[in-house]
DNA sequence: TGCTGTCCTTGGATCGATCAAGTCGGCATG
DNA sequence: CATGCCGACTTGATCGATCCAAGGACAGCA
C-alpha cells in the first residue's frame, strides 16, 4: 500500500504545521471507503447510504478536508469563476455604480458557488483580457457591464461562443443571442419627473448625455413622456452634454438664464452635481429655490447637503438576475432566457 | 501515433467552432518538437535556441494556445490568484477608498501575473471565507485591508501560516511577522492643518473618530502636532464621534457654538460632509466663511460644491508596494521585508 | 580519438479530483 | 432455478501541464 506516507492532514498532529492539505484519498482511507465514494459524498450525497455518508462526513471534518480546486477544475473543465472587467476609475465623477454592483454580484454569486475574478482593461486592446482568460479556461463566464454605444465585447464574445451575461441591454441589436439584465432608465426619469410634477413644478428641465448614447436617450424619453402626458412643452428645456460636473454646471447656467426652469432632472448624479454648483454660485438653495433630481443614487447623492434626490437602480436585484442567467447559461443543457428589465425607484432627499 | 484525433485547434478549420482548446501536445506536434520543449518555450525561453523558440512561438500563435490554468495550478500548487475580501458596502458615507484601491491592485497585480479574486465576508463568521479559499488552494495569498481595532484576520492568517499582505499597520503589535503597507495618517492631517495655518487660520477644530480607533488617533496626532508646533492651543477644539454624516453635522454645530473655529480638519470625508451640512443650514459658505478639509479624497470631495479639500492617499503606490510584498512572500525562498509607510498628499479645492 | 557541453528528445510519474465501466450481493420475476 | 435489475460501492483511466532522469545528436576543443 503506502500510497500516501507524507503525513498529511491538518489536525492529525496538533501543533504541527501541515505539509500538504489532505486529499480525497486521505479521507477515503480514514473512512474506509474508496475515493469515488468520498467524491460522491461531497457532490452527490444522495447516492450514499445514510450511515456511510455520516462516516465519510466525519472523516472530512476530522481532516479538515476541502476539495482541491485545481484538480476539480482540470477534470470538470470548469473553474467556477466569473470574470468581471473593471474599467479605469473615473475620477471627478459621481460614478459609484460599479462599486455597489460588484458587492451585490460577489455576494449573490457566492451563494451560487461562484467567485468573481477581476481583471483590468488593457488600454490598447480592450479584448485581450477576455481572450486570455477564455483560452486558458480561467473563467467559466463573463459579466459585462458597459453596453453603451454598441459594445464591441458583446459581439466578440458572441462570435467566440463565450458564455456571458450583460448588465445593460444590447442596444440596436434585433435578436440578441445572449442573456441580459437591465434597469428601465425611461421609467426612472419618468418617476423623477412625475414626482416633481406632483410637487407643483411646471417647467422641468432635462440635462442628459450626447445623442449617440442609447442609455441617455432612453432616460430622456421618460422625462419627455411625463411632461407630454400632462400636456406640458419640452422645447428649449433640454440640454445634451458630456457626463462631467463642469458640463452640468454650464448647461444648467444656460438653461436657468434662457428657459427659467424651476426644476432639473439629470441623466446622472454627476450632472446633477453640476447643477448644484451653479445654484451655489448664484446663492440659490437646492430644494427651496430650485429642485434637482439625479440618477444612480451614488454616495455623493446620499451625503451632499441637503441630500440629492436620485433615481436608484436595484443593483441587488440586478445581481440576482445576472447570476440566475449565468446558472442557466452554464447549466446542462445551457438555457438562454429572455432579457430582464427591472424597475428603478426614487430616493427622495432634500433637493426637491 | 493518433494521440489526438479530436480535431483540436482554434484556427485549424476556419469557421468551425473549436471543440476543445489546443493543448501543449498539439503545439508540440505542429512545431515538430517535444512537449517538454514547448513547456520550456513558455516557462524558460532562455533554454531554447533562438530559431527553435521562434518555431514554437509560431505554432503557439497559429493554434491560439494558452496553457490550461487548472492543469498548471494542479501541478505547481499555485493559482496565481490573490484573494481580496470586500466588506459590505457602506451606504450613506463617502467611503470610496476601496474602489480606487481595488482598481490599482488589479492593474498592478496583472503586471505581476496575478489576478484578483473577490470574496464576500460571511456575516456570522468573518474568517470562513478565508478558510475556505485557503484549504481548497484557490488563492496563493490574501490582501487584507481593514486593520483597525486589532483585526482578527491577521492573527488568524498568521497562525495558519497563510501568506498575506496588509494594507494598514498592525496596530498594537510589537513584532509583526507579516508585510504591511500603510499611509501616514498623522502626516496627512498635519499637512492639512499646516495648509490652513499658512492661510491665516488660528482656531482649527478637529473632528475625528472614537478613541479606540488607532487610525483615528493617528490622524488626530498630526493635527495637534501642527498646532502645538506653532504654539497654538488644542483644548476644546476636538471632537470624537462615529464616522457618519450626522455625527459630523452635530459635532461641527457644537464646536461652532462653543469654540468658534474658523476651520475644520476631519478624519474622513464623511465627517467633512457633515460639516458642510451644518454650514449650509446656517447660511455659511465653505471656503469663504469657514474652511473645511476632509480625508481620503473621495469622489464626494471631488464633486461637491465648491470642492472639498482632502488628504489623498497614494493608493496606486500602495498597490505597487503590496504587490511587491506579495512577490517577495511567494518567492523562493519567501522574503518578508519591512513595513512600508507612504506619505499622503493634499488635494486642494474650494473649501479652504 | 576522447572529452565536455549545449540543445533537445524520450518515456515516464505526478498533481487530485472525476468519469465510465465494472463488481457484488440481494431481491424480484418468469 | 436461471435471469435480470438495482442499489452501493470499487477500480482503472483520464483531464493537461510540469517535473524528473536518462540519453542521443552534434559541435568544439584538446
Amino acid at each position: 500500500m503506502a500510497e500516501h506516507d507524507r503525513g498529511c492532514g491538518v489536525s492529525r498532529i496538533p501543533g504541527r504545521v501541515p505539509t500538504t492539505p489532505p486529499t480525497l484519498a486521505d479521507v477515503a482511507e480514514l473512512a474506509g471507503v474508496s475515493r469515488q465514494t468520498v467524491s460522491n459524498a461531497v457532490n452527490n450525497p444522495d447516492l450514499l447510504r445514510a450511515d456511510t455518508l455520516e462516516r465519510v462526513q466525519e472523516a472530512i471534518d476530522e481532516l479538515g478536508y476541502s476539495p482541491n480546486r485545481a484538480a476539480r477544475n482540470l477534470r470538470t473543465r470548469a473553474s467556477h469563476l466569473i470574470g468581471l472587467r473593471i474599467n479605469p476609475a473615473q475620477e471627478g465623477t459621481a460614478n459609484a455604480l460599479m462599486d455597489r454592483f460588484v458587492h451585490s454580484l460577489v455576494e449573490t454569486s457566492r451563494e451560487a458557488g461562484y467567485h468573481v475574478l477581476l481583471f483590468a482593461a488593457d488600454h490598447e486592446d480592450p479584448l485581450s483580457g477576455y481572450d486570455d482568460l477564455l483560452r486558458s479556461t480561467a473563467v467559466d463566464a463573463f459579466v459585462i457591464t458597459d453596453t453603451y454605444l454598441g459594445n464591441p465585447q458583446a459581439a466578440w464574445l458572441e462570435s467566440r461562443r463565450a458564455p456571458f451575461v450583460a448588465f445593460g441591454r444590447p442596444w440596436g441589436v434585433d435578436e440578441p443571442r445572449h442573456p441580459w439584465v437591465d434597469v428601465d432608465g425611461a421609467a426612472g426619469s419618468e418617476l423623477a419627473t412625475n414626482h416633481l410634477l406632483d410637487r407643483g413644478h411646471h417647467r422641468i428641465a432635462w440635462i442628459g448625455w450626447r445623442k449617440d448614447s442609447w442609455i441617455g436617450e432612453d432616460r430622456r424619453a421618460g422625462w419627455s413622456r411625463a411632461l407630454r402626458a400632462r400636456g406640458l412643452p419640452t422645447t428649449g428645456l433640454a440640454s445634451r452634454v458630456e457626463d462631467t460636473v463642469a458640463s452640468g454646471r454650464e448647461a444648467s447656467a444656460v438653461l436657468l438664464d434662457e428657459a427659467h426652469p424651476s426644476a432639473f432632472v439629470c441623466a446622472s448624479d454627476t450632472l446633477a452635481m453640476g447643477v448644484l454648483h451653479t445654484l451655489a454660485e448664484r446663492g440659490l438653495v437646492p430644494g427651496r429655490d430650485v429642485a434637482v433630481v439625479g440618477f444612480d443614487d451614488s454616495q455623493v447623492a446620499q451625503v451632499v447637503p441637503p441630500g440629492l434626490t436620485s433615481v436608484r437602480q436595484p443593483l441587488e436585484e440586478v445581481a440576482v438576475e445576472v447570476v440566475k442567467a449565468l446558472e442557466g447559461l452554464l447549466g446542462h443543457p445551457p438555457y438562454v432566457g429572455p432579457g430582464v428589465l427591472l424597475a428603478p425607484t426614487l430616493a427622495i432627499r432634500g433637493s426637491c
